[in-house]
RNA sequence: GCGGGCAUAGCUCAAUGGUAGAGCUCUAGCCUUCCAAGCUAGCUAUACGGGUUCGAUUCCCGUUGCCCGCUCCA
């Protein structure tokens, strides 16, 4: 169904019905940016809402974090991002090839000019394809959104726009833990607007710059940590109940998969097929330089199939990041490591320690940090290990849209054919749970009685009064919505209390009572 | 960022170097006992800026936005 969806079909019904706006359109629209109407804004807020309960609320592990969206400029050199990708760039005019501006004046033989705009190419620079001398000027291609905090405008008073919001929770990772009364393995599950200048926003809201995230910072035991405890580290191979409780023996590979496993899980239960849901996982090259395992959970969609939310194993890195460039300890302290430790003869320590360096080593890493780890370890202190989901809000908002829509021809009982536009989303994240209709506007006794049963169905859920126009467009104008159901209140309402609700997707219709209405639908919107 | 295409009402489309039109939607009213029914009335548009011209929505230039391909996506 998605896979034949015409974009701009969708784009234009939501812009008919108020779901997605173009940012800024009264002055020509500004790319990149999106807005979310009426009933987009209903729909991101329920796919929040969904997340939330499910990462948060519905676990006792995981707690929640709103940080600020600009933060401390270290940060942002910590984690990488101010570094990552300032590197100026260069296009040849010719071939259309891109290179790093440095690598190429090295390769040359030249020097990359500084000026005060920023770099300049010498005299003599080719494009190592074609041999052309046509070069862009070089471009710094840093993604961040730059900002200047207080009245002046100059290096020191400058700021970016978070990239990701995943960094607030690393910076905040020792006031979190001192008061959430958490202890590791637990979660901190943040949501909220991100910005990123891309250099080329496409298919629409799928690449914004400014767009929402849905991130949980998963703390683990590094695994040396877990073998101490409990004289084990159980693995994949050990084939664990990931549908079942977390063990304190899962590796980090484990809680990597029981998370691409939960997160899944999710995906489905707000509506997303399984057939259209893939997994990528990534090898060798595509894995960032820390990360020891990266899952995209992606979404068949129109234009193709493309990253919903990653799931990255990221060990340490981040913590360490920050810990070094601040100066402030981000380690934790683990009573049952200690205890474990303590159990250990001066031999066997020593046994573990030549094990853990002979790994590290094998990895890359230098003997020395893995004695200063171990060393840790034996005092029942680590850096926590982190397994990262990080979603995108308005790309899954796209995703339920796209999933949505639906087109069907009616053939009514004399044979002539209709065509109904139908968005079909789960009931949980439906902007509108339900319409309400006096099956005649001009009957002032069953119009009273539709106004009293909106009211009380109003308080429950986001409910549509709607008055206008014979009984079946009102019913259609609430398929284009995506509304479950449609409460119809008529004559014999009045005599007997109950009423039809009528199905979007089957267009069936059942006479019910409110009590047995409420049930139903308490029972399907969950 | 490069190349190509496009831009008229909320949507889909028409027309024109000289008053911009339709269907659907929407609003109000009438009617209406369950799937976009009917009747009446109404709102709403030439993306933005400049040029040519007596006059530009139409021709030209620029900008912005959208779509497609490439590129990019730490």
């Amino acid at each position: 169904m998605s896979k034949n969806l015409d974009m701009e079909i969708l784009a234009s019904l939501c812009k008919r019905r108020g779901f997605i706006f173009q940012s800024s359109e009264l002055y020509g629209g500004i790319n990149g940016f999106w807005d979310y109407g009426p009933l987009g804004s209903e729909l991101k807020r329920n796919i929040r809402d969904a997340w939330w309960k499910s990462v948060v609320r519905a676990r006792e592990d995981v707690v929640g974090l709103d940080a600020s969206i600009i933060m401390h400029p270290d940060i942002w050199k910590a984690s990488g991002h101010a570094d990552g990708f300032a590197d100026p760039m260069v296009d040849c005019k010719v071939c259309r090839k891109r290179f790093r501006a440095d690598q190429l004046c090295a390769e040359q033989g030249l020097e990359l000019l500084k000026t005060a705009a920023g770099f300049a190419l010498p005299d003599g620079a080719a494009c190592p394809a074609c041999g052309a001398r046509d070069l862009t000027p070089p471009r710094s291609f840093n993604l961040m959104f730059k900002t200047f905090i207080g009245p002046v405008e100059d290096d020191s008073s400058s700021a970016w726009l978070r990239p990701e919001t995943a960094q607030a929770i690393f910076a905040q990772f020792n006031n979190i833990l001192a008061t959430s009364r958490q202890k590791v393995p637990f979660g901190v599950a943040q949501m909220g607007k991100s910005f990123r200048n891309e250099i080329n926003p496409r298919n629409y809201t799928f690449r914004s710059r400014e767009f929402e995230q849905m991130e949980l910072e998963f703390f683990i035991r590094p695994d040396e940590a877990i073998a101490l405890i409990c004289g084990q580290v159980t693995t994949l191979a050990d084939e664990p109940d990931l549908a079942g409780k977390p063990q304190a023996s899962w590796g980090w590979e484990v809680w990597h998969r029981y998370w691409v496993e939960q997160r899944l899980a999710w995906y489905r239960a707000i509506g997303l097929p399984a057939e259209d849901l893939h997994q990528h996982w990534q090898t060798g090259n595509e894995l960032a330089h820390y990360a020891r395992a990266c899952v995209d959970i992606e979404y068949a969609f129109p234009f193709g199939v493309q990253e919903l939310e990653g799931i990255a194993a990221r060990s340490d890195f981040d913590l360490c990041q920050h810990q070094k460039r601040s100066g402030k300890p981000l380690d934790v302290f683990d009573e049952a490591l200690k205890q474990a430790a303590d159990k250990l003869d001066v031999a066997a320590k020593e046994a573990f320690a030549e094990k853990v360096v002979a790994e590290w080593t094998g990895r890359g890493k230098s003997a020395e940090d893995a004695r200063a780890f171990v060393t840790k370890l034996y005092e029942g202190k680590f850096v926590p290990h982190v397994i990262e989901p990080s979603a995108g809000t308005d790309r899954l908002a796209l995703a339920l849209l796209c999933n949505a829509y639906d087109e069907e021809t009616l053939t009514d009982d004399k044979g002539k054919t209709d065509q109904r536009t139908v968005m079909r989303f789960h009931p949980a994240i439906a902007p509108i749970k339900l319409g309400v209709f006096p099956l005649v506007k001009n009957k002032p006794e069953l119009y009273a009685k539709a106004r009293e049963i909106f009211a009380k169905l109003q308080r429950r859920w986001n409910c549509f009064w709607d008055e206008s126009g014979a009984i079946g467009r009102r019913y259609r104008r609430m398929d284009e919505a995506g509304t479950p159901w449609g409460v119809t209140v008529d004559f014999q309402t009045l005599e007997d209390g109950t009423m039809t609700l009528r199905d979007r997707d089957s267009m069936a219709q059942v006479r019910l009572t409110l009590p047995q209405l409420i049930e139903k639908l308490d029972d399907e919107i969950g």
